[in-house]
DNA sequence: TGTTTGACCACGG
DNA sequence: GCCGTGGCCAAAC
């Protein structure tokens, strides 16, 4: 598991990037990085473990609704993480999403991934 | 080596 | 306004 310079990376450090109380949607990951699929974010996260640090609980459907909960170890894990930040989540989804939304643009188009210490 | 699925999104009916 | 289909790239079988 050496460093592959793959888009994985990218969505992990955007995920971090992700400022606390906020939430993004993969699409919005996708579209940033320009990968046109915004599924393989998901797969991305898939791979992606606690050890790597990765708040994917910040990364929700383009829904608000919490896809990925499932995929925590705990269906409430997900939901558990984001209230403990102050983002209210009910009914597996996101309250008041649209402003909750963050957008990696927000960063600069020019943005990429801080000092990757593996 | 080809097919299927996957934490999705956008568009069309 | 809701449901169905296509598309995207990559990994697993």
């Amino acid at each position: 598991m050496n460093n592959k310079p793959t888009y994985y990376d990218l969505v992990y450090a955007v995920a971090r990037a992700v400022p606390r109380g906020r939430v993004t949607s993969y699409g919005a990951i996708a579209d940033f990085l320009a990968l046109g699929a915004s599924r393989m974010v998901g797969w991305a996260l898939n791979n992606v473990q606690p050890e790597d640090r990765v708040p994917a609980h910040r990364v929700v459907n383009r829904k608000g609704e919490l896809s990925g909960r499932h995929h925590f170890g705990s269906p409430t894990l997900m939901q558990e993480l984001l209230e403990a930040e102050g983002v209210r989540v009910e009914n597996d989804c996101v309250v008041d999403f649209k402003e909750r939304f963050w957008s990696p643009q927000e960063l600069g188009e020019d943005w990429e991934l801080p000092e990757f210490k593996p």
